[in-house]
DNA sequence: TTCCGAAACTAACAAACGTTAGTTAGTTTT
DNA sequence: AAAACTAACTAACGTTTGTTAGTTTCGGAA
């Protein structure tokens, strides 16, 4: 049994939910829309999820581990500072191109969480956002970067990358280790010639 | 009468309603949510509105078409590319925190617009976007930028400043002069050594 | 073939939704 | 003083919402 990961019918729900609430946000995607693209009756869906909540609790907090993760290993591997933050750029774009509507989701919707969620979630990111905030530090203390503002270059960065979900279609021909490239490029040296 | 605005009740209304949607998205938020805020009964709002649909869309089209003047009049300006660009991250700036609530709106709440009103947003922010894309090439051309990719410079532009309306408080003690200058230094000038 | 549990169905619920209707009090216009 | 207008109200409308209850269908194990 070599990772062969069975596919349940709660994963699809997942998956469309993910979809739609991307669409709709998740107030105006409503759960015999969301059924309809499943492929059964809304009450059906009760089978296999406890509720809409739920849903939107599993999208968010499934990939907001996954940049947990994927931050603690670039951190700890022996690279340079600048190298780090590249590999964090060239991270987040991946996270949106392989899982597009969860990130959307959890960029856009995580204010629909219910309270304790809530909090759990700003916590969640706070500690992400501190986290690369002290690569960043550690870098200008290195002297390789720039004695710069570290709150606006990290939301700077951050919010550069959220476009990526927005924008990227691969129809517009463009690899994502080019489009890595070129926005590390502009963030790393700027666009002034 | 020098430029007296008189104060409408409409106009509390829709001031009322960008606040609202911001904090609970177009879906999520209730027209007896916001009648209680502005203090009358959901029914007496029709008074003075049409619909809810009639407020989302006076707000995207009205903070639209305050985008479209500013950038005009900033691409009449006799100066170089590279503050021409430094200008527009100026103004935008400006207008997330002037009217925080309606551009927040805008950002994310447009596609819950009416069909035929999406297609006029979308139409006009494609022109804008075009309209700043060739600020960016005639740079290029220019000399003054590097030869970079037209359309990811655009939107790493774009998307940094999306994220001020995220962020910025003024308690955070930092002017939004200042502010602009250190987007702008990034931007212009990355953030390595 | 029989049996059983999983997963689908139909029907219905209570609550909340945007909106309309009808009315009333107070103000402005004629 | 009469008429018209403004802006508030209460009540209710027809839908749509998320969800529950009860029932049927169906594939695999015994």
């Amino acid at each position: 049994m070599t990772s062969v990961q069975k596919i349940t019918k709660r994963a699809i729900i997942l998956k469309e939910a993910a979809k739609l609430f991307k669409e709709k946000g998740f107030g105006g995607a409503t759960m015999r829309d969301l059924a309809e693209r499943v492929g059964i009756e809304a009450a059906s869906m009760y089978n296999h999820i406890r509720s809409k909540d739920e849903l939107l609790e599993e999208i968010c907090f499934g990939i907001g581990r996954k940049y947990d993760e994927q931050l603690s290993q670039i951190d700890q591997k022996k690279i340079t500072y600048p190298e780090k933050i590249e590999a964090v750029i060239a991270f987040h774009i991946q996270m949106i191109i392989e899982d597009a509507n969860a990130v959307s989701v959890l960029n856009n919707d995580w204010k629909f969480l219910n309270s304790g969620q809530m909090i759990e979630f700003k916590a969640m990111r706070n500690e992400y956002e501190k986290h690369l905030a002290a690569l960043i530090s550690k870098g200008i203390e290195q002297g390789a970067f720039k004695k710069i503002n570290v709150s606006v270059a990290l939301f700077t960065i951050l919010s550069s990358l959220r476009w990526v979900e927005l924008w990227y279609k691969p129809s517009r021909g463009i690899s994502k280790e080019d489009l890595a490239k070129d926005i590390s490029a502009i963030l790393m040296n700027g666009v002034k010639a």
